[in-house]
DNA sequence: CCCACTTTTCACATTTCCGTAACATTTTAA
DNA sequence: TTAAAATGTTACGGAAATGTGAAAAGTGGG
């Protein structure tokens, strides 16, 4: 599995090129040419770390990095600037701005990746401090702890004791909410490979159901089509 | 007032000059020529960053930067190298190492200033998301003494006396509350290392939970996910 | 060099987990 | 309606992960 999320906003294409040659083998990467599409990006990629360029087709990259700041959603995402300018009162104002680095071309590549993943193992450290747990009906998600709670009337918390692939398993659905998973994408997801003509997946389904029992959250089968995470309706209360 | 508290150690005159020059007005700064002198300056002196030149008389600085990395109390400071040497090999090191940064010298004096103000910003961050609670459940953590006791009825204080790699791996799970770490993760942060295929963690979780015995803290086993730190009273809340 | 202490490794015990087979039940399609 | 296909569920053997005592190795005085 790649280390980190990188997204880099640059739009000469052989930097680009040279990004995906020594990025891309190592981290999961997007490279976007513009302000716009960068901005596209941020919600669903969630990126650990952007690299940008200060000179963009559609704007400055000082623009898309105090947009960032603004949002305490990406607030905290580390940002490298990636620029051919060497003035110094630009890196200066970067860093003030609160830029983690500032690279000027043409670069070393192992160097970045050095500064790349040096910076990102320090954000993880600061965000992980800010971490809030996540619930989805009456279960709450530790993906911190990697426990799962179910909420009881009183609003206190009961260990669901999931074992490894069963945690697995209910991540899988709920980083895909409303969609129906095939046996195929949940093997491919989960375990990493196919389980052809095996039963395997259906009996940690069956598992899984069976401790999620006393929640308000079920495993629909959808027959021919494989497995649908839903939350009891409120009418059935 | 100034800003932040700086030592650099560097033994080259010409850069003490300047450094004095370009920070002396701007920082509490502290120049000593070799890392004897340095390590002496530590404990009372109590540097926000540390400015690290990697070829000193009395050893190499990345010797004294793994003493940091070892002691618990300095280990978070901000280490910037500053070195003639461009190799980028050693750059590469120096990283992965924990360095938060690497100037090549000649240095441009306003950069290094941007650089130094914006790491030892960031680093407060990590420290405050860091910080060791002095009472845990029943346990009392003294930082400064390194001892451990746990708090009876009648409130008075038993010393638990780990020994020091219990120690740190306690303070270790402390400073993560809520998460679970993986052996690799506690390899990390406890030995500085990794200990790929080796039951060393393990066994020390185990000396350490002999030890916690007696009090209302225990080490969960997350299977395959590593350890996690709980009070008992939080098991059913 | 010895001693006391700590750390690491080794070996074995124990626990937990997983995948398959087998059979039961439900759904599908003709 | 009925047979075939798909799914649910349980039991179980073995594999993998974990717990831990004891021995070996490392460490730092005195």
């Amino acid at each position: 599995m790649k280390k980190y999320k990188i997204l880099a906003v640059e739009d000469e294409s052989t930097t680009q090129i040279m990004l995906q040659h020594s990025l891309g083998s190592i981290y999961e990467l997007i490279i976007t040419g513009n302000l716009k599409r960068a901005l596209e990006c941020l919600s669903h990629f969630k990126p650990d770390l952007i690299l940008l360029d200060i000179h963009l087709p559609d704007g400055n990259g000082f623009d898309f990095f105090n947009t960032l700041k603004e949002n305490t959603q990406y607030s905290r995402i580390p940002v490298m600037f990636l620029s051919l300018e060497s003035d110094i009162k630009i890196k200066v104002k970067s860093f003030s701005a609160g830029a983690y680095d500032y690279i000027t071309k043409p670069f070393n590549e192992s160097e970045l990746v050095a500064r790349i993943d040096a910076h990102c193992a320090r954000s993880e450290e600061v965000r992980s401090a800010h971490y809030i747990p996540e619930i989805f009906g009456d279960l709450v998600i530790d993906v911190e702890a990697l426990q799962v709670y179910r909420l009881d009337k009183n609003g206190s918390k009961n260990l669901l004791s999931l074992s490894p692939t069963e945690y697995k398993l209910l991540e899988c659905f709920l980083s895909h909410l409303g969609k129906t998973l095939s046996r195929e994408e949940i093997s491919k997801k989960v375990w990493n490979k196919s389980h052809f003509q095996s039963r395997t997946v259906d009996r940690h389904i069956s598992s899984l159901r069976k401790k999620l029992g006393p929640t308000g959250i079920h495993l629909k089968t959808i027959s021919q089509g494989g497995y649908l995470l839903s939350i009891d309706s409120e009418v059935s209360k």
